[in-house]
DNA sequence: CGACTCGTTGAGTGATATCAAACCCGGTGG
DNA sequence: CCACCGGGTTTGATATCACTCAACGAGTCG
Protein backbone atom coordinates (compact mmCIF):
# COMPACT_ATOMS: atom_id res chain seq x y z
CA UNK A 1 0.00 0.00 0.00
CA UNK A 2 2.61 1.96 -0.58
CA UNK A 3 2.65 4.59 -3.10
CA UNK A 4 5.20 3.30 -5.49
CA UNK A 5 1.83 1.18 -7.51
CA UNK A 6 0.22 4.26 -7.98
CA UNK A 7 3.39 6.14 -10.88
CA UNK A 8 3.60 2.33 -12.17
CA UNK A 9 0.30 2.85 -12.99
CA UNK A 10 0.69 6.06 -14.53
CA UNK A 11 3.68 4.80 -16.21
CA UNK A 12 2.06 1.87 -17.69
CA UNK A 13 -0.73 4.13 -19.00
CA UNK A 14 1.46 6.29 -20.77
CA UNK A 15 4.07 3.51 -21.63
CA UNK A 16 0.65 1.75 -23.41
CA UNK A 17 0.55 5.26 -25.87
CA UNK A 18 3.98 5.44 -26.52
CA UNK A 19 7.50 3.31 -25.87
CA UNK A 20 9.33 4.98 -23.35
CA UNK A 21 13.01 4.78 -22.56
CA UNK A 22 14.83 3.96 -18.68
CA UNK A 23 15.23 7.73 -18.24
CA UNK A 24 11.72 8.33 -19.22
CA UNK A 25 10.64 5.61 -16.81
CA UNK A 26 12.63 6.29 -13.74
CA UNK A 27 11.46 10.36 -14.33
CA UNK A 28 8.39 9.20 -14.48
CA UNK A 29 8.68 6.94 -11.35
CA UNK A 30 10.78 10.01 -9.71
CA UNK A 31 7.91 12.97 -10.12
CA UNK A 32 6.90 14.81 -7.17
CA UNK A 33 3.54 13.06 -5.92
CA UNK A 34 0.62 12.80 -3.37
CA UNK A 35 -2.37 10.09 -3.40
CA UNK A 36 -5.37 11.66 -2.01
CA UNK A 37 -9.10 9.72 -2.41
CA UNK A 38 -12.51 12.20 -2.70
CA UNK A 39 -15.80 11.35 -1.56
CA UNK A 40 -18.68 10.87 -4.01
CA UNK A 41 -19.66 14.53 -5.11
CA UNK A 42 -16.93 16.20 -4.02
CA UNK A 43 -15.50 19.23 -6.25
CA UNK A 44 -11.61 18.13 -7.55
CA UNK A 45 -11.92 21.48 -9.56
CA UNK A 46 -14.30 24.13 -9.94
CA UNK A 47 -14.86 25.94 -12.73
CA UNK A 48 -13.33 29.74 -12.69
CA UNK A 49 -10.96 28.90 -10.13
CA UNK A 50 -7.52 29.30 -10.90
CA UNK A 51 -5.90 25.72 -12.45
CA UNK A 52 -4.32 23.90 -9.32
CA UNK A 53 -0.67 23.42 -9.15
CA UNK A 54 -1.10 19.62 -8.95
CA UNK A 55 -2.58 17.28 -11.94
CA UNK A 56 -4.82 14.34 -10.90
CA UNK A 57 -4.63 11.19 -12.62
CA UNK A 58 -7.39 8.57 -11.24
CA UNK A 59 -6.66 5.04 -9.59
CA UNK A 60 -9.71 4.04 -9.03
CA UNK A 61 -13.20 5.25 -9.19
CA UNK A 62 -15.12 7.09 -11.60
CA UNK A 63 -15.45 11.19 -12.02
CA UNK A 64 -17.01 13.56 -14.43
CA UNK A 65 -16.75 16.90 -15.85
CA UNK A 66 -19.60 19.18 -15.64
CA UNK A 67 -20.84 23.21 -16.83
CA UNK A 68 -23.21 24.66 -15.59
CA UNK A 69 -25.98 27.06 -18.21
CA UNK A 70 -27.51 29.62 -17.43
CA UNK A 71 -31.01 28.69 -15.53
CA UNK A 72 -28.41 25.87 -13.47
CA UNK A 73 -29.38 23.47 -16.22
CA UNK A 74 -25.92 21.02 -16.27
CA UNK A 75 -24.14 19.40 -18.56
CA UNK A 76 -21.96 16.57 -18.25
CA UNK A 77 -18.97 17.01 -20.80
CA UNK A 78 -17.06 13.83 -19.73
CA UNK A 79 -16.92 10.64 -17.79
CA UNK A 80 -13.30 9.58 -16.60
CA UNK A 81 -12.31 6.29 -14.87
CA UNK A 82 -9.26 4.47 -13.78
CA UNK A 83 -5.95 5.40 -16.16
CA UNK A 84 -7.54 8.82 -17.11
CA UNK A 85 -5.90 12.56 -16.14
CA UNK A 86 -8.01 14.70 -14.02
CA UNK A 87 -6.28 17.93 -14.97
CA UNK A 88 -4.37 17.10 -18.46
CA UNK A 89 -7.44 19.48 -20.15
CA UNK A 90 -6.05 22.16 -17.86
CA UNK A 91 -2.26 21.99 -18.07
CA UNK A 92 -1.53 24.59 -20.16
CA UNK A 93 -4.48 26.75 -19.15
CA UNK A 94 -4.43 29.00 -16.45
CA UNK A 95 -8.62 29.21 -15.59
CA UNK A 96 -10.64 25.87 -15.08
CA UNK A 97 -13.29 26.51 -17.93
CA UNK A 98 -15.27 23.49 -16.17
CA UNK A 99 -15.51 21.66 -12.84
CA UNK A 100 -14.44 17.77 -11.73
CA UNK A 101 -16.14 16.34 -9.70
CA UNK A 102 -15.75 13.21 -8.49
CA UNK A 103 -18.83 10.61 -9.39
CA UNK A 104 -18.08 7.60 -6.67
CA UNK A 105 -15.42 7.82 -4.11
CA UNK A 106 -12.00 7.82 -5.68
CA UNK A 107 -8.22 7.39 -5.45
CA UNK A 108 -5.72 9.44 -7.03
CA UNK A 109 -2.36 10.60 -7.33
CA UNK A 110 -1.70 14.18 -7.97
CA UNK A 111 1.45 15.18 -9.27
CA UNK A 112 3.12 18.51 -9.27
CA UNK A 113 2.23 20.34 -12.06
CA UNK A 114 4.92 21.93 -13.13
CA UNK A 115 6.82 18.83 -13.10
CA UNK A 116 4.33 17.09 -15.39
CA UNK A 117 4.00 20.25 -17.81
CA UNK A 118 7.85 20.06 -17.56
CA UNK A 119 7.96 16.31 -18.92
CA UNK A 120 5.01 17.08 -21.74
CA UNK A 121 7.61 19.59 -22.99
CA UNK A 122 11.11 18.34 -22.72
CA UNK A 123 10.57 14.43 -22.16
CA UNK A 124 9.31 13.62 -26.32
CA UNK A 125 8.55 10.20 -25.78
CA UNK A 126 6.50 10.91 -22.59
CA UNK A 127 5.54 14.21 -24.00
CA UNK A 128 3.72 12.10 -26.70
CA UNK A 129 1.92 10.02 -24.80
CA UNK A 130 0.54 12.79 -22.87
CA UNK A 131 -0.48 14.87 -26.20
CA UNK A 132 -2.60 11.54 -27.39
CA UNK A 133 -4.07 11.23 -24.02
CA UNK A 134 -5.25 14.83 -24.81
CA UNK A 135 -6.27 14.25 -28.03
CA UNK A 136 -8.16 11.08 -27.47
CA UNK A 137 -10.43 13.16 -25.06
CA UNK A 138 -10.89 15.82 -27.43
CA UNK A 139 -11.99 13.03 -30.60
CA UNK A 140 -14.61 11.88 -27.59
CA UNK A 141 -15.85 15.53 -26.99
CA UNK A 142 -16.65 15.68 -30.56
CA UNK A 143 -18.61 12.10 -30.31
CA UNK A 144 -20.48 13.74 -27.59
CA UNK A 145 -21.42 16.95 -29.43
CA UNK A 146 -22.78 14.33 -32.53
CA UNK A 147 -25.03 12.32 -29.62
CA UNK A 148 -26.03 15.20 -28.03
CA UNK A 149 -26.79 16.89 -31.26
CA UNK A 150 -27.69 14.82 -33.59
CA UNK A 151 -29.01 11.27 -31.94
CA UNK A 152 -32.44 10.46 -30.70
CA UNK A 153 -32.66 9.82 -26.28
CA UNK A 154 -33.05 5.89 -27.55
CA UNK A 155 -29.35 6.30 -29.53
CA UNK A 156 -27.66 9.01 -26.96
CA UNK A 157 -28.14 6.30 -24.21
CA UNK A 158 -27.44 3.30 -26.18
CA UNK A 159 -24.44 5.21 -27.48
CA UNK A 160 -23.45 6.54 -23.69
CA UNK A 161 -23.62 2.97 -22.52
CA UNK A 162 -21.57 1.44 -25.54
CA UNK A 163 -18.86 3.54 -25.42
CA UNK A 164 -18.58 2.96 -21.28
CA UNK A 165 -18.73 -0.67 -22.42
CA UNK A 166 -15.63 -0.12 -24.35
CA UNK A 167 -13.83 2.27 -22.47
CA UNK A 168 -14.16 -0.12 -19.06
CA UNK A 169 -12.92 -2.95 -20.64
CA UNK A 170 -9.75 -0.91 -22.25
CA UNK A 171 -8.98 0.42 -18.94
CA UNK A 172 -8.51 -3.16 -17.19
CA UNK A 173 -12.34 -2.97 -15.53
CA UNK A 174 -13.92 -5.65 -14.65
CA UNK A 175 -16.61 -5.80 -17.55
CA UNK A 176 -18.41 -9.59 -18.16
CA UNK A 177 -21.58 -9.00 -19.64
CA UNK A 178 -22.32 -5.84 -17.95
CA UNK A 179 -20.68 -2.86 -15.90
CA UNK A 180 -21.67 -1.28 -12.43
CA UNK A 181 -22.70 2.87 -13.65
CA UNK A 182 -22.77 4.83 -10.62
CA UNK A 183 -24.62 7.41 -12.07
CA UNK A 184 -28.60 8.69 -11.08
CA UNK A 185 -30.61 8.58 -13.81
CA UNK A 186 -30.34 12.27 -13.04
CA UNK A 187 -26.61 12.37 -14.14
CA UNK A 188 -27.39 10.17 -16.84
CA UNK A 189 -29.24 12.72 -17.95
CA UNK A 190 -27.19 15.41 -17.62
CA UNK A 191 -24.50 13.60 -19.70
CA UNK A 192 -26.60 13.39 -22.98
CA UNK A 193 -29.41 15.66 -22.86
CA UNK A 194 -32.31 14.30 -21.37
CA UNK A 195 -34.54 14.76 -18.62
CA UNK A 196 -34.13 12.29 -15.68
CA UNK A 197 -37.79 11.30 -16.39
CA UNK A 198 -36.93 10.69 -19.96
CA UNK A 199 -33.70 8.53 -19.00
CA UNK A 200 -35.96 6.42 -16.79
CA UNK A 201 -38.47 5.75 -19.72
CA UNK A 202 -35.86 5.28 -22.39
CA UNK A 203 -34.14 2.46 -19.91
CA UNK A 204 -37.29 0.87 -19.82
CA UNK A 205 -37.58 0.90 -23.84
CA UNK A 206 -34.22 -0.43 -24.13
CA UNK A 207 -34.80 -2.66 -21.45
CA UNK A 208 -37.99 -3.92 -23.38
CA UNK A 209 -36.46 -4.44 -26.86
CA UNK A 210 -34.00 -6.72 -24.71
CA UNK A 211 -30.90 -4.76 -25.64
CA UNK A 212 -30.33 -4.42 -21.73
CA UNK A 213 -30.72 -5.77 -18.65
CA UNK A 214 -30.79 -3.53 -15.43
CA UNK A 215 -30.55 -4.41 -11.87
CA UNK A 216 -29.88 -1.26 -9.42
CA UNK A 217 -27.11 0.40 -10.65
CA UNK A 218 -25.56 -2.40 -12.83
CA UNK A 219 -26.10 -2.31 -16.32
CA UNK A 220 -26.01 -5.71 -18.40
CA UNK A 221 -26.64 -7.10 -22.13
CA UNK A 222 -26.84 -10.35 -23.82
CA UNK A 223 -27.36 -8.39 -27.17
CA UNK A 224 -24.19 -6.03 -26.95
CA UNK A 225 -24.39 -6.16 -31.06
CA UNK A 226 -28.35 -4.76 -30.50
CA UNK A 227 -26.90 -2.19 -28.40
CA UNK A 228 -24.12 -1.34 -30.81
CA UNK A 229 -25.95 -0.84 -34.02
CA UNK A 230 -29.11 1.15 -31.73
CA UNK A 231 -26.32 3.42 -31.14
CA UNK A 232 -24.46 3.03 -33.93
CA UNK A 233 -21.64 3.05 -32.09
CA UNK A 234 -18.34 2.96 -33.76
CA UNK A 235 -15.38 2.79 -32.19
CA UNK A 236 -12.72 4.10 -33.94
CA UNK A 237 -12.71 7.47 -32.41
CA UNK A 238 -11.66 5.86 -29.02
CA UNK A 239 -8.05 5.08 -31.30
CA UNK A 240 -7.56 2.24 -29.16
CA UNK A 241 -5.51 0.66 -31.43
CA UNK A 242 -3.52 3.26 -32.30
CA UNK A 243 -0.24 3.26 -29.55
CA UNK A 244 0.24 7.06 -31.77
CA UNK A 245 2.64 5.30 -34.12
CA UNK A 246 1.31 2.59 -36.23
CA UNK B 1 2.63 37.52 -52.53
CA UNK B 2 5.77 34.86 -51.70
CA UNK B 3 4.77 32.15 -48.86
CA UNK B 4 7.05 34.70 -46.28
CA UNK B 5 3.93 35.93 -44.87
CA UNK B 6 2.53 32.48 -44.69
CA UNK B 7 4.88 31.26 -41.92
CA UNK B 8 5.42 34.55 -40.15
CA UNK B 9 1.74 34.30 -39.50
CA UNK B 10 1.94 30.95 -38.19
CA UNK B 11 5.06 32.16 -35.85
CA UNK B 12 2.30 35.12 -34.63
CA UNK B 13 -0.39 32.84 -33.08
CA UNK B 14 2.29 30.81 -31.47
CA UNK B 15 4.05 33.75 -29.82
CA UNK B 16 1.04 34.99 -28.67
CA UNK B 17 0.71 31.71 -26.91
CA UNK B 18 3.70 31.16 -25.33
CA UNK B 19 7.05 33.80 -25.15
CA UNK B 20 9.76 32.50 -28.12
CA UNK B 21 13.18 32.94 -28.41
CA UNK B 22 15.17 33.47 -31.64
CA UNK B 23 16.10 29.94 -32.26
CA UNK B 24 12.27 28.97 -31.96
CA UNK B 25 11.51 31.91 -34.37
CA UNK B 26 14.07 30.37 -37.23
CA UNK B 27 13.08 27.23 -36.19
CA UNK B 28 9.25 28.05 -37.22
CA UNK B 29 10.30 30.05 -39.93
CA UNK B 30 12.25 27.13 -41.57
CA UNK B 31 9.42 24.77 -41.57
CA UNK B 32 9.14 22.79 -44.78
CA UNK B 33 5.42 23.94 -45.99
CA UNK B 34 3.43 24.73 -48.91
CA UNK B 35 0.81 26.67 -49.65
CA UNK B 36 -2.78 25.54 -51.10
CA UNK B 37 -6.30 26.53 -51.25
CA UNK B 38 -9.71 24.94 -51.04
CA UNK B 39 -12.61 25.83 -52.98
CA UNK B 40 -15.95 26.16 -50.28
CA UNK B 41 -16.86 22.75 -49.59
CA UNK B 42 -13.94 20.92 -50.85
CA UNK B 43 -12.63 18.32 -48.34
CA UNK B 44 -9.69 18.84 -46.31
CA UNK B 45 -9.52 15.39 -44.79
CA UNK B 46 -11.87 12.85 -44.27
CA UNK B 47 -12.97 10.87 -41.66
CA UNK B 48 -11.23 7.34 -41.25
CA UNK B 49 -8.79 8.19 -43.53
CA UNK B 50 -4.87 7.46 -42.15
CA UNK B 51 -3.67 11.10 -41.48
CA UNK B 52 -2.32 13.19 -43.76
CA UNK B 53 1.41 13.76 -43.49
CA UNK B 54 0.93 17.57 -43.84
CA UNK B 55 -0.62 19.60 -41.26
CA UNK B 56 -3.19 22.89 -42.07
CA UNK B 57 -2.73 25.89 -40.64
CA UNK B 58 -5.59 28.71 -42.09
CA UNK B 59 -4.51 31.67 -43.72
CA UNK B 60 -7.97 33.01 -44.41
CA UNK B 61 -11.54 32.23 -44.70
CA UNK B 62 -13.29 29.51 -42.92
CA UNK B 63 -13.28 25.58 -42.45
CA UNK B 64 -15.22 23.32 -40.05
CA UNK B 65 -14.97 20.08 -38.34
CA UNK B 66 -18.36 17.82 -39.06
CA UNK B 67 -19.16 14.08 -37.88
CA UNK B 68 -22.06 11.88 -39.53
CA UNK B 69 -24.11 10.05 -37.13
CA UNK B 70 -26.26 6.47 -38.60
CA UNK B 71 -28.83 8.10 -41.48
CA UNK B 72 -26.67 10.72 -42.91
CA UNK B 73 -27.64 13.28 -39.65
CA UNK B 74 -24.74 15.86 -39.65
CA UNK B 75 -23.26 17.30 -37.04
CA UNK B 76 -20.79 20.25 -37.32
CA UNK B 77 -18.62 20.00 -34.32
CA UNK B 78 -15.98 22.64 -34.94
CA UNK B 79 -15.21 25.93 -37.03
CA UNK B 80 -12.00 27.46 -37.77
CA UNK B 81 -11.17 30.43 -39.36
CA UNK B 82 -7.69 32.54 -39.73
CA UNK B 83 -4.76 31.57 -37.26
CA UNK B 84 -6.56 28.06 -36.95
CA UNK B 85 -5.02 24.76 -37.16
CA UNK B 86 -6.79 21.74 -38.78
CA UNK B 87 -4.60 18.84 -38.28
CA UNK B 88 -3.82 19.60 -34.54
CA UNK B 89 -6.19 17.38 -33.01
CA UNK B 90 -4.96 14.67 -35.56
CA UNK B 91 -0.78 15.58 -34.93
CA UNK B 92 -0.22 12.31 -33.05
CA UNK B 93 -2.95 10.41 -34.16
CA UNK B 94 -3.53 8.12 -37.24
CA UNK B 95 -7.17 7.61 -38.36
CA UNK B 96 -9.07 10.64 -38.55
CA UNK B 97 -11.97 10.79 -36.48
CA UNK B 98 -13.76 13.29 -38.31
CA UNK B 99 -13.61 15.13 -41.59
CA UNK B 100 -12.50 18.70 -42.31
CA UNK B 101 -14.10 20.72 -44.60
CA UNK B 102 -14.03 24.14 -46.56
CA UNK B 103 -16.98 26.10 -45.67
CA UNK B 104 -15.91 29.34 -48.23
CA UNK B 105 -12.95 29.19 -50.52
CA UNK B 106 -9.94 29.06 -47.74
CA UNK B 107 -5.98 29.44 -47.97
CA UNK B 108 -3.67 27.36 -45.90
CA UNK B 109 -0.33 26.58 -45.44
CA UNK B 110 0.70 22.89 -45.10
CA UNK B 111 3.56 22.18 -42.99
CA UNK B 112 5.38 18.96 -42.69
CA UNK B 113 3.72 16.71 -39.86
CA UNK B 114 6.49 14.96 -39.01
CA UNK B 115 8.16 18.40 -38.70
CA UNK B 116 5.43 20.15 -36.50
CA UNK B 117 5.56 17.08 -34.18
CA UNK B 118 9.36 17.36 -33.41
CA UNK B 119 8.52 21.02 -32.88
CA UNK B 120 6.08 19.96 -30.67
CA UNK B 121 8.02 17.61 -28.65
CA UNK B 122 11.59 18.97 -28.73
CA UNK B 123 10.62 22.51 -28.22
CA UNK B 124 9.46 23.63 -25.13
CA UNK B 125 8.20 26.65 -26.12
CA UNK B 126 6.70 26.00 -29.56
CA UNK B 127 5.45 22.91 -27.66
CA UNK B 128 3.38 25.15 -25.16
CA UNK B 129 2.29 27.26 -27.78
CA UNK B 130 0.75 23.96 -29.36
CA UNK B 131 -0.58 22.67 -26.45
CA UNK B 132 -2.54 25.86 -25.34
CA UNK B 133 -3.92 25.74 -28.95
CA UNK B 134 -5.21 21.82 -28.72
CA UNK B 135 -6.66 22.94 -25.29
CA UNK B 136 -8.45 25.75 -25.78
CA UNK B 137 -9.80 23.57 -28.91
CA UNK B 138 -11.01 21.03 -26.31
CA UNK B 139 -12.74 23.60 -24.10
CA UNK B 140 -14.94 24.87 -27.03
CA UNK B 141 -15.50 21.35 -27.89
CA UNK B 142 -17.11 21.39 -24.24
CA UNK B 143 -19.05 24.36 -24.39
CA UNK B 144 -20.46 23.30 -27.31
CA UNK B 145 -21.66 19.77 -25.76
CA UNK B 146 -23.29 22.42 -23.25
CA UNK B 147 -24.68 24.22 -26.20
CA UNK B 148 -26.50 21.31 -27.83
CA UNK B 149 -27.15 19.28 -24.47
CA UNK B 150 -29.02 22.54 -22.52
CA UNK B 151 -29.98 25.11 -24.34
CA UNK B 152 -32.87 26.11 -26.28
CA UNK B 153 -33.13 27.04 -30.18
CA UNK B 154 -32.70 30.76 -29.43
CA UNK B 155 -29.84 30.43 -26.86
CA UNK B 156 -28.04 28.05 -28.96
CA UNK B 157 -27.91 30.13 -31.75
CA UNK B 158 -27.20 33.21 -29.69
CA UNK B 159 -24.55 31.33 -28.27
CA UNK B 160 -22.66 30.35 -31.84
CA UNK B 161 -22.92 33.73 -32.69
CA UNK B 162 -21.51 35.57 -29.92
CA UNK B 163 -18.41 33.17 -30.04
CA UNK B 164 -18.00 33.87 -33.34
CA UNK B 165 -18.18 37.68 -32.71
CA UNK B 166 -15.24 36.95 -30.37
CA UNK B 167 -13.30 34.86 -31.94
CA UNK B 168 -13.36 36.71 -35.26
CA UNK B 169 -12.36 39.67 -33.43
CA UNK B 170 -9.68 38.19 -31.54
CA UNK B 171 -8.30 36.26 -34.87
CA UNK B 172 -8.06 40.17 -35.89
CA UNK B 173 -10.98 39.81 -38.69
CA UNK B 174 -13.23 42.94 -39.07
CA UNK B 175 -15.93 42.69 -37.12
CA UNK B 176 -17.57 46.50 -36.65
CA UNK B 177 -21.18 45.81 -35.43
CA UNK B 178 -21.16 42.70 -37.55
CA UNK B 179 -19.82 39.96 -39.55
CA UNK B 180 -20.15 37.89 -42.43
CA UNK B 181 -21.17 34.76 -41.60
CA UNK B 182 -20.71 32.13 -44.85
CA UNK B 183 -22.96 29.07 -43.21
CA UNK B 184 -26.56 28.42 -44.39
CA UNK B 185 -28.77 27.63 -42.25
CA UNK B 186 -28.75 24.46 -42.77
CA UNK B 187 -25.31 24.53 -41.73
CA UNK B 188 -26.08 26.66 -38.98
CA UNK B 189 -28.39 23.69 -38.02
CA UNK B 190 -25.85 20.70 -38.13
CA UNK B 191 -24.01 22.88 -35.89
CA UNK B 192 -25.77 23.56 -33.18
CA UNK B 193 -28.28 20.14 -33.74
CA UNK B 194 -31.93 22.49 -34.95
CA UNK B 195 -33.58 21.97 -38.24
CA UNK B 196 -32.64 24.24 -40.87
CA UNK B 197 -36.09 25.49 -40.76
CA UNK B 198 -36.63 26.28 -37.08
CA UNK B 199 -32.86 27.98 -37.18
CA UNK B 200 -34.36 30.21 -39.86
CA UNK B 201 -37.89 30.71 -37.31
CA UNK B 202 -34.98 31.53 -34.84
CA UNK B 203 -33.26 33.88 -36.66
CA UNK B 204 -36.80 35.73 -36.84
CA UNK B 205 -37.43 35.76 -33.38
CA UNK B 206 -33.64 37.10 -32.81
CA UNK B 207 -34.89 39.67 -35.33
CA UNK B 208 -38.05 40.52 -33.90
CA UNK B 209 -36.37 40.86 -30.55
CA UNK B 210 -34.25 43.34 -31.83
CA UNK B 211 -31.03 41.51 -30.93
CA UNK B 212 -29.68 40.77 -34.11
CA UNK B 213 -30.44 42.02 -37.80
CA UNK B 214 -29.55 40.11 -41.22
CA UNK B 215 -28.66 40.57 -44.58
CA UNK B 216 -27.84 38.14 -46.25
CA UNK B 217 -25.38 36.78 -44.73
CA UNK B 218 -24.04 38.87 -42.72
CA UNK B 219 -25.44 39.09 -39.10
CA UNK B 220 -25.49 42.47 -37.06
CA UNK B 221 -26.40 43.61 -33.86
CA UNK B 222 -26.99 47.23 -32.14
CA UNK B 223 -27.58 45.11 -28.74
CA UNK B 224 -24.80 42.70 -28.04
CA UNK B 225 -25.31 42.59 -24.64
CA UNK B 226 -29.17 41.65 -25.15
CA UNK B 227 -27.42 39.00 -27.48
CA UNK B 228 -24.55 38.09 -25.04
CA UNK B 229 -27.58 37.55 -22.41
CA UNK B 230 -29.73 35.55 -24.19
CA UNK B 231 -27.03 33.45 -24.90
CA UNK B 232 -25.78 33.43 -21.33
CA UNK B 233 -22.24 33.91 -23.08
CA UNK B 234 -19.37 33.95 -20.74
CA UNK B 235 -16.35 34.25 -22.61
CA UNK B 236 -14.17 32.62 -20.26
CA UNK B 237 -13.89 28.93 -21.98
CA UNK B 238 -12.18 31.04 -24.83
CA UNK B 239 -9.13 31.43 -22.58
CA UNK B 240 -8.51 34.33 -24.49
CA UNK B 241 -6.87 36.70 -21.94
CA UNK B 242 -4.36 33.67 -21.20
CA UNK B 243 -0.72 33.59 -23.04
CA UNK B 244 -0.61 30.34 -20.90
CA UNK B 245 1.44 32.24 -18.36
CA UNK B 246 -0.33 34.51 -16.22
C1' DC C 1 -35.26 31.97 -69.45
C1' DG C 2 -34.88 27.70 -66.76
C1' DA C 3 -32.67 25.22 -63.13
C1' DC C 4 -30.86 25.22 -58.91
C1' DT C 5 -29.89 26.33 -54.16
C1' DC C 6 -31.20 28.74 -50.26
C1' DG C 7 -34.53 31.13 -47.46
C1' DT C 8 -39.24 31.71 -45.73
C1' DT C 9 -43.69 30.41 -44.17
C1' DG C 10 -47.75 27.41 -42.82
C1' DA C 11 -50.02 23.31 -40.92
C1' DG C 12 -49.74 19.17 -38.56
C1' DT C 13 -47.06 15.82 -35.87
C1' DG C 14 -44.03 13.95 -32.66
C1' DA C 15 -40.46 13.67 -29.25
C1' DT C 16 -39.13 15.28 -25.08
C1' DA C 17 -40.08 18.32 -21.07
C1' DT C 18 -42.83 19.46 -17.09
C1' DC C 19 -45.48 18.61 -13.14
C1' DA C 20 -46.98 15.64 -9.79
C1' DA C 21 -47.72 11.52 -7.27
C1' DA C 22 -46.55 7.00 -5.78
C1' DC C 23 -43.16 3.69 -4.90
C1' DC C 24 -38.96 1.42 -3.54
C1' DC C 25 -35.08 0.73 -0.87
C1' DG C 26 -31.27 1.50 2.17
C1' DG C 27 -30.20 3.84 6.34
C1' DT C 28 -31.24 5.50 10.94
C1' DG C 29 -33.12 5.85 15.30
C1' DG C 30 -36.56 4.53 18.60
C1' DC D 1 -37.80 -5.19 14.88
C1' DC D 2 -40.38 -1.57 13.26
C1' DA D 3 -41.24 3.30 11.85
C1' DC D 4 -39.67 6.69 9.54
C1' DC D 5 -36.92 9.36 6.33
C1' DG D 6 -34.79 10.70 2.05
C1' DG D 7 -32.86 10.07 -2.30
C1' DG D 8 -33.71 7.89 -6.34
C1' DT D 9 -36.95 5.56 -9.53
C1' DT D 10 -41.22 4.80 -11.84
C1' DT D 11 -45.45 6.14 -13.85
C1' DG D 12 -49.27 9.14 -15.63
C1' DA D 13 -51.20 13.35 -17.61
C1' DT D 14 -50.36 17.39 -19.99
C1' DA D 15 -47.66 20.99 -22.28
C1' DT D 16 -44.33 22.60 -25.56
C1' DC D 17 -40.53 22.90 -28.38
C1' DA D 18 -38.70 21.42 -32.34
C1' DC D 19 -39.36 18.32 -36.43
C1' DT D 20 -41.60 17.02 -40.83
C1' DC D 21 -43.70 17.87 -44.96
C1' DA D 22 -44.86 20.91 -48.34
C1' DA D 23 -45.18 24.96 -50.93
C1' DC D 24 -43.59 29.26 -52.44
C1' DG D 25 -40.19 33.14 -53.09
C1' DA D 26 -35.74 35.15 -54.14
C1' DG D 27 -31.27 35.24 -55.79
C1' DT D 28 -27.75 33.22 -58.92
C1' DC D 29 -25.72 30.92 -62.62
C1' DG D 30 -25.58 28.97 -67.11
Amino acid sequence: MSDEPALLKLLHKLESRSPLDDGDRTAILDLPHVRRSHEASAYVLRAKDRVRDRCGFVLSGLAFRQKLAAGGARQIVSLHMVGDFLDLQHLFLDRADHSVQALSRIEIVEIDRAALQDMALRRPAVGRALWIEALVEASILREWVLNVGRRDARGRIAHLLCELWVRMEAAGMEVRGGYRLPLTQEQIGDAVGLTSVHVNRTFRLLAEEGLITRDRRTVRSNDLEGLRSAAAFCPLYLHLGEAGAI
